[in-house]
RNA sequence: GCCGGAGUGGCGGAACGGUAGACGCAAGGGACUUAAACUCCCUGGUCCUUCGGGGCGUGUGGGUUCGACUCCCACCUCCGGUACCA
């Protein structure tokens, strides 16, 4: 390639050398053919070891924020580092184009959401360029491109096939602002995620994933994430919510009919002096037909119903109820116990009926004091007397009492012994209990992937053949929302033939949760532009499961437990041969401003265009990381940008000073010898390619990388200062360690690193083999060693490597201050840590 | 309440059980400049000091160890998740 420059410009102009080299890596597509040809027929063979580097795809809002930065800086490092230590990278990127925002923006304007998309994935596209990412732009796909959605829709009727789509009544979520309904996960503390507003519960029909089918695998394959982190995972453990139990068995007083309840407190059964069932049981109207307390009941439970989710969950409140005027039989002693009907208990927790165990649970126990039902002791610790009153419910252990023949057993003990005895008259089993709930996927609004399916008034609902996917968005006239997708507003795309009789029918107007959109993408990389399936599974299976997956922590229990499904359920039906899509997941730290998260509202974002503007993008990129621990949450800083720019300024004038010339190898110490400085900063140079390998390629510590080599810059520096050059190989050893300053800087400011390169005389540094230390000149030859008197410090001297222990001692002894600190005492221990440290124990 | 994580200078932070504060920001002093900016050099936890040094310092209190920011126990504070889940 030709020189630019004669010399490097004495003062160093990032944007021109951004632009010059973003066109040099994309004329030679410098990023694009390690990984699929483009029509993702074939995967480059190849007997290197492939690498999936993925970050969350961005939602295109208009304009990415310092946290896409940050996200997708780490995913470019990474993918540098891996290209160059000879590993196949793929690294691609793409959209998560449906979704309310640009549909709300449509309702504004009257624009096609598919429009403002479009101009907002652009916009995006052009910034992720700009900030030089070394993305196979080939793979780009938009999850709103029909070519995209069709095998969403395909995979939805594989899983319809399968029973694991199915269209339920239930009590959802509803945001009566957005104007649909919402998966438990969206919805935080009774509010809808995306704006806020009050959740109400209603009771409809709507499309669920059965992803409770997957509960118990979610929770066993955790042990394939060893390199997820902890919180992470202790999220989706927690929202899974296992809990082992019982079910038992209740029969009303007339033999009529069973409710069975779920307990893990089958031992406290002696105990259940009430019976209560959530507002919403099915059975509660049966209950109390034709008898006095039916209006009180059912009025009790129409207000329940009308609450918000945040007034039902409320824990603080007093517990209401209202008694049926029913009993029900305790299984076991025989007991009849009145059957109330209580907000708090859940419809969709567990059977939607409890045994009320007051002496033992703490909402039973409240509940007992407010409508004044019996307490009874079941359980007493050894110190307590069996008939000693309770104040409060009590959960420790102990021995049960007044329990019949479980009396005497120990809490653990007991409760097997019930589910055994339960199990033996067909009464109750032992069960396990979760608190996940089924996907719901039915959104009443536009800008999403039409649910292919044909609602037939013979068949039901019946699966849109595969031949007439995709089934494409129409184009409507209004987008606002009124309660019901405005999908339904299009006569033509409303109209339908049953696939399977033939007869009128009427299309399915819901779209999906874009969520499912973004469940798979990670799969459709690997063959972006097949038409005949959603992926080749042979390409799947050689990039899969993705080695290092990096993004935000906000979607622990949402898309990370979404996509776990997807890959479990894909599994299933045998189209790819892994269970875990990431096998690597690094959640990074949200960047604040002014003790807040940036956001428009507060006024207090910064523009990563600004910064690119007036310092460049490797700046940008350099100091996002610098900032520090990369999973921390950190406090943005305008000074702190500026840092990170003197460092490149520099770092070029350094390199101005050694240019032109071409590269040299790696001096030997040898020819340095009588040159301290000199030697000294090649050994610099070595332990920092060790310490910068080590930050990037296992410990994700990339602050204390950019520092190391801070640190190599700044003795380059005073390499010069102090006349290093002229010493004999001064000018090699320098040179060495400036090209070496400038190799390793790259995968964080890749685009200065290839103009300093290039001036330094080298090529193609996005090519150039990752740099490794030579051991032998990681192994100092000086040390400090610090002398102890009790584990206080009290001198420091300079001594040779490799000192045996007691010529150690004999060094230290003769230090005057040592002498000084030693006298009058008795040496009780002398511990000599070899090369580091002597500690004598004095009395 | 339960689960997870974190507490170190003015600030962001560093530190295989072995020199606490690397690197950077801000600050003070100096050089350069008519001046300022830029750049470069020096200082910098805190208290005492006879200027040699010395005491105290990593949220608190204990413990293990020759030696603890690091390991163990108890607690405090903050952040995140979750919560009538039976």
């Amino acid at each position: 390639m030709a020189r630019r420059h004669d010399r490097l410009p004495d003062r160093y102009h990032a944007v021109e050398v951004e632009e010059r080299w973003q066109r040099i890596w994309a004329d030679r597509r410098a990023f694009m053919g390690a990984t699929i040809s483009r029509d993702g027929a074939q995967a480059q063979r190849s007997d290197r070891p492939k690498s999936y580097v993925l970050e969350m795809l961005p939602y295109p809002s208009g304009e990415i924020h310092m946290g896409h930065v940050k996200n997708y800086t780490m995913g470019d490092v990474i993918a540098h580092h891996r290209r160059r230590c000879g590993a196949a990278v793929f690294h691609p990127m793409g959209y998560d184009a449906f979704g309310l925002p640009a549909e709300n923006a449509a309702i504004r304007t009257g624009e096609h959401p598919a429009i403002v998309t479009a101009r907002n994935i652009a916009r995006i596209r052009d910034q992720l360029k700009r900030l030089g990412f070394a993305i196979d732009w080939d793979t780009e796909i938009s999850t709103a491109d029909p070519e995209y959605y069709r095998w969403t829709q395909w995979i939805f009727l594989r899983m319809f096939e399968r029973g694991l789509a199915e269209r339920r009544e239930a009590a959802v979520n509803w945001c009566p602002k957005d104007q649909t309904v919402l998966a438990n996960e969206q919805v935080v503390d009774g509010h809808c995620e995306r704006c806020g507003t009050e959740v109400e519960l209603r009771q409809l029909t709507q499309w669920f994933l059965r992803i409770t089918d997957y509960a118990q695998a979610l929770l066993d394959d955790m042990d394939l994430l060893d390199d997820w982190p902890e919180r992470v995972l202790a999220m989706q453990r927690n929202w899974i919510g296992r809990s082992e139990g019982a079910r038992v068995l209740f029969r009303t007083e007339d033999g009529a009919h069973e409710i069975p309840v779920f307990t893990t407190r089958a031992d406290t059964l002696f105990g259940a002096t009430f019976f209560l069932v959530a507002p919403e049981h099915p059975l509660l109207a049966t209950l109390v037909e034709g008898r006095s307390e039916a209006d009180a009941v059912l009025g009790y439970a129409r207000a329940a119903a009308r609450a918000s989710l945040a007034d039902r969950s409320a824990t603080d409140k007093p517990k209401t109820g209202v008694f049926t005027g029913r009993y029900v039989v305790n299984p076991i002693n025989g007991e009849q116990i009145p059957v109330w009907v209580a907000e708090y208990v859940l419809m969709d927790y567990g059977t939607g009926a409890i045994m009320a165990v007051p002496g033992h649970d703490e909402r039973d126990f409240a509940f007992a004091r407010q409508h004044d039902l019996p307490i009874r002791r079941v359980v007493a610790d050894p110190d307590t007397a069996a008939d000693a009153p309770l104040e409060q419910a009590y959960a420790g252990s102990g021995r049960l009492v007044n329990s019949g023949f479980l009396d005497d057993l120990a809490v653990d003990e007991a409760t097997q012994a019930a589910a055994e005895w339960l199990a033996g008259r067909g009464v109750g089993q032992a069960t396990v209990g979760y608190r996940l709930r089924d996907w719901l996927i039915s959104r009443q609004r536009y800008w999403g992937v039409p649910i292919p399916v044909i609602h037939c008034p013979v068949c039901g609902p019946v699966a849109v053949p595969d031949s007439q996917l995709p089934v494409l968005l129409p184009d409507v006239d209004d987008y606002a929302p009124k309660g019901q997708s405005p999908l339904a507003t299009s006569a033509e795309f409303l109209t339908a033939t049953c696939p399977s009789c033939g007869g009128p029918a009427r299309r399915e107007t819901d779209t999906m949760d874009t969520f499912v959109d973004s469940s798979w993408y990670y799969l459709r990389y690997t063959a972006p532009h097949l038409s005949s399936a959603p992926f080749e599974r042979e390409l799947a299976d050689y990039w899969l499961p993705v080695d290092q997956y990096i993004g935000g922590v906000e979607h622990a229990v949402l898309h990370l437990l979404y996509a776990r499904f997807f890959t479990k359920v894909l599994n299933d039906l045998d189209l790819v041969g892994f269970r875990e899509p990431f096998a690597r997941l690094f959640t990074q730290g949200m960047i604040y401003r002014d003790g807040a998260k940036m956001s428009k509202s507060k006024g207090n974002v910064v523009s990563p265009d600004d910064i690119v503007d007036t310092y460049g993008a490797d700046t940008l990129r350099l100091y996002v990381l610098f900032m520090g621990p990369a999973a921390d949450d950190i406090e943005w800083s305008d000074r702190g940008v500026v840092g990170a720019r003197r460092f490149l300024d520099r770092l070029w004038g350094l390199a101005r000073s050694a240019d032109p010339g071409s590269l040299v190898d790696r001096p030997d110490p040898a020819t340095l010898a009588g040159s301290p400085h000199s030697l000294e900063l090649l050994r610099r140079a070595e332990a920092t390619i060790a310490k910068v390998s080590l930050d990037i390629g296992e410990r994700f510590s990339f602050h204390t990388a950019i520092a190391a080599i801070q640190e190599l810059v700044n003795a380059c520096a005073r390499h010069q200062s102090e006349q290093g050059s002229s010493e004999r190989g001064g000018q090699v050893a320098f040179r060495y360690a400036v090209q070496t300053a400038v190799s390793v800087l790259f995968p964080f400011a890749p685009h200065v690193a290839c103009e300093l390169w290039d001036a330094l005389g080298g090529e193609a540094l996005w090519e150039v083999s990752w740099p490794t230390a030579d051991p032998a000149l990681l192994v100092r030859d000086q040390v400090t060693l610090v002398v102890q008197v009790n584990g206080k410090v009290r001198d420091r001297l300079e001594a040779p490597a490799g000192l045996a222990d007691i010529a150690a001692l004999e060094l230290v002894r003769a230090r005057p201050k040592v002498i000084g600190a030693l006298d009058g005492k008795r040496i009780v221990r002398e511990i000599v840590v070899a090369d580091r440290l002597v500690n004598f124990v004095v009395k």
